[in-house]
DNA sequence: TAGAGCATGTAATAGGTTACATGATTAG
DNA sequence: CTAATCATGTAACCTATTACATGCTCTA
């Protein structure tokens, strides 16, 4: 069977403090975009099982003009179920790069579109990079005292060694290319 | 609709030369375990599916004391969706990642599994970069002349690259996590 | 003699995204 | 006036893995 991890997600960033299940989307969406994400066809279902289990508290936020909010809190149980995760071996991931498995066919298209291929991929990275750096600085001016600031510039740092990574193997993958081209 | 791309990664050996699904589901197993991944469940019906299609042709192999073999072989549609799908632009890939995920909540365990995580994390690496040098030794010995050589060696490359990266960021994050223990 | 490799295939199940429904407010 | 933001939730749908069925041969 395999397993889930979204259960997971969304008891982490509880542990963060009470929030709503919209809180969360953004969350992942503003924050992570790198390296998780998680839709409301997952969120709002995983809380409402997660109330039911204990694992999680709700209790309801009326606003004026605005929907309710229904403002989700870790339990102990929640918490000690997230603990045994987060010591939890993490097996092998195999992901699915694109870029590469085109790579790998690329002798079935000419040169100069496995070219452009690659440079659109550096061209993301770049962005992607910035991306990286404007939310370190955002982390550095702010939230000094947050206990959980060390880690997530152990995240960030891990965005710019990998993205970095890309870029320089992008870069020398070009010019392999043009090398090949010219030829 | 989220787009599968199974059936290109299918198109895509078979532009190596026909085979069987059983080949497939070994060549993705064997020489692409750090990228892709593909399962019989999936792989079964879609070459059914590209027959049908007219993408691709099939015919049986008899063998002594074994199954037989179902060969499939690229048409020059089949040849034609693929390159179509070659030169289409990939979009921006948001993967998962567990280890960061749980990196990021960190503060709700220990320093010290915390370090045993990264740790773990660390000795994957180096398997998967001697994994990578392993193969990449293997391609350069031999297939001089194979079309597809060149992309295979900035595919490993890029291998070696990311590798390198996750194990300088994991080397990193482990000294600072030590110098915080004790403190 | 148990298990792995060869080989094809399907059914059950799990995992996840997208679109839709609802409806008020605010910014451009 | 249109679109976005706020906010929750579900149903339809697609994607993918796992387990199972079948059955022969070779190796430990």
């Amino acid at each position: 069977m395999k397993k889930s991890k979204t259960k997971f997600a969304v008891l982490g960033i509880l542990s963060y403090g009470p929030m709503s299940g919209y809180d969360i989307k953004k969350f992942y969406e503003q924050n992570v975009a790198g390296f998780w994400s998680e839709s409301y066809g997952q969120i709002y279902p995983i809380l409402k099982r997660l109330a039911e289990e204990g694992m999680a508290t709700r209790s309801i936020q009326r606003q004026e003009g605005k929907p309710d909010r229904h403002i989700y809190a870790l339990t102990v149980k929640g918490h000690e179920e997230l603990q045994r995760w987060l010591v939890e071996p993490t097996g092998r991931q195999i992901g699915r790069h694109e870029t590469l498995l085109k790579l790998i066919f690329g002798n079935q298209i000419s040169i100069a579109d496995n070219i452009l291929q690659i440079q659109r991929f550096l061209d993301r990275q770049i962005t992607e990079l910035e991306e990286i750096q404007v939310l370190k600085k955002q982390l550095e001016s702010q939230a000094v005292n947050n206990p959980n600031r060390p880690f997530w510039q152990l995240a960030f740092s891990y965005g710019e060694h990998v993205n970095r990574a890309y870029i320089a193997w992008a870069e020398e993958a070009l010019a392999t290319l043009r090398e090949v081209d010219q030829k």
